[in-house]
DNA sequence: CTGTTAGCGCTTTCAG
DNA sequence: CTGAAAGCGCTAACAG
């Protein structure tokens, strides 16, 4: 290549300055070189691209978001990456497919501060700049203004400020706990999820409302705090069965506390579920391939996370039409850790 | 609050300049205060962070990774959000919880760009200024010189520049397609990866290899693409089987695509395993979940992705001792979808 | 202790 | 058609 011998080697990440210097034109002929931009000679143009080629050079994101409004990059904010978040990912790069968007998870729970209100900080870190519209995923605050659209998947607020979608979390728990009283159970104990997030106040209501309607009185010693965890799920779980009148099931707020649940369980010796019978809630692909495999409540979270982005486009796009509340129904999957209690 | 009064309303997001006009200070000093440099006198700490509290202020991840060096962001940089590439996020996400650093998903492949090569350009555009160090996922060229600490999952050219994680590709096929032949199957198929990939080839030698060992002759109409997606797998699945001697199982590259064979056997009205036997590759959590449930080599997609992050940190404190080639084992997991060939 | 100044890499007027 | 200059939001010397 003749261009070679004028380009001297360049130590670090090539910039756009390599690049102008390189070419012998200006950083701004680059940048109209870069963004197809008119106004540049022929010549020039092809001078400028085999330097570019030549250095392998490529415009930094950072540097032009700052610059430019628009990024074509979606923001997805999540707290970590754990099964739930990664299932909801899978449905919103399905979605995302073919749009000519960009998608960027971002996990920005750093453990010193506050998990209250990470999103907002999440957000306005991106938002901006770098990112042209995001999804939260299970917020924990309301935000009623945001720089860029925003759609939150199961959010704390169900309704008001921004598009959410969510799923059926008082009816999900109502069916899994009466799941639970057909096959004769009365003594279920409940591991609550994190008390910041609305789904796990859902699903307690779900639950208080079954054993209602079944007649059974609510008994607060049976409801403890499973962060929504596998290691709170399990903890505990062997505080419950330790007792002297254990639970003879346990509803899990989600598949992972569940999981921990199960581990628990037969760290004691116990059989699920001929000895205690154990319900998740989501059914995370971990659901399916636990010994014995989970019966949890299933919500859509692929086509939860497909709408999410969806809507996300027509705020984009299409003005204020994306700012819904879509609400998804889930269903009870039975697999194998419910039986009926043992009669003694 | 007293500094109510002072503080207009600003629209969009707020910035430093905004703080620093609202609290009455340069922005050199709310830079201070956010960072928290020693020199700021404490009711002028006070007095900015109350602004700051008020307004909400964050600073930009963008703009602050521009002018600073370490960002405490790694990347992790995939085509797009699939599962194969959910597993080993849940994996990095583990082991990097905990650590002080933030994780960011990058998924830049635009349909338009070619896709050879995607990862030298979302390295390009995040490197040198928001990520401190960056995870690979399925590279398909090998970057001898990068400018930030890099570990590479499943690479191209295995060996060679930068650290890796892999698994035993070879071997696992051969597995495979041992336990297919162990069977009594001797017409078996293969729906070949992605052929940019490396590890679709080793696939394809492991392939070869075991039915080589058992002396059967290599056919080469037996083998189509199946570019590690479920739609291509089902079309190629539905040209196999649909012809006059049709294979008695197929060994597909991965489970994405022995997914979408399953399928196609299902609408030719054949019944898996009876009729024909399909094997897949990666376990990924959907392998379980299918009916009937996937047979497949396993990789031990959690701990990799744990493995690359350990060794990127290694990288990023310990100085060049992260550089090493890890290759981790799976096994062969069998569950419904093989059986011995029909005898007729 | 505080503010001024100089950029980080890029895009974008606006002259030439 | 090309380049100089300003500025996006922030941090880091360096004066005062």
């Amino acid at each position: 290549m003749s261009v070679d011998a004028g380009v001297p080697p360049v130590l670090g990440r090539v910039t756009i300055t390599d690049v102008a210097r390189a070419a012998g034109v200006s950083v701004a002929t680059v940048s109209k070189v870069m963004n197809g931009r008119y106004g540049v000679a022929p010549a020039t143009y092809e001078r400028v691209m085999a330097v570019v080629t030549e250095l392998g050079y490529e415009t930094s994101l950072i540097a032009a978001s700052l610059r430019r409004s628009k990024t074509n990059v979606i923001g997805v904010l999540i707290t970590e990456f754990e099964p739930y978040s990664a299932e909801l990912l899978k449905g919103i790069g399905s979605a995302a497919h073919g749009t000519g968007y960009e998608l960027l998870a971002y996990a920005g729970w750093a453990e010193d501060s506050p998990r209250d209100g990470w999103e907002r900080r999440s957000l306005s870190r991106l938002a901006g700049t770098l990112i042209d519209g995001a999804i939260l995923v299970t917020p924990t605050v309301l935000m009623p203004e945001t720089s860029v659209p925003v759609v939150a998947i199961d959010p704390h607020t169900g309704r008001g400020g921004p598009a959410t979608v969510d799923s059926d979390n008082i009816g999900g728990a109502r069916a899994v706990t009466d799941h639970l009283l057909s096959l004769g159970h009365t003594r279920i104990a409940h591991l609550r999820g994190r008390t910041d997030l609305e789904s796990s106040h859902l699903r307690e209501q779900g639950y208080r409302a079954s054993l209602e309607a079944a007649g059974i009185d609510f008994d607060p010693d049976l409801v403890l705090d499973g962060e929504y965890r596998r290691k709170e799920g399990r903890e505990r779980t062997l505080d419950l069965l330790d007792r002297t009148e254990p639970p003879t099931a346990i509803f899990a707020a989600n598949d992972l506390s569940a999981l921990g649940a199960i581990a628990a369980a037969q760290e004691l010796g116990l059989r699920v579920p001929e000895d205690v019978s154990i319900i998740g809630f989501d059914d995370i692909p971990e659901a399916g391939r636990s010994e014995p495999q989970l019966t949890t409540f299933a919500q859509p979270l692929h086509a939860m996370g497909a709408e999410a982005f969806r809507m996300l486009m027509e705020q984009l796009t299409g003005g204020e039409n994306g700012r819904r509340h879509e609400h998804l129904l889930g269903s009870l999957v039975v697999r194998e850790s419910t039986a009926p209690p043992l009669t003694r």
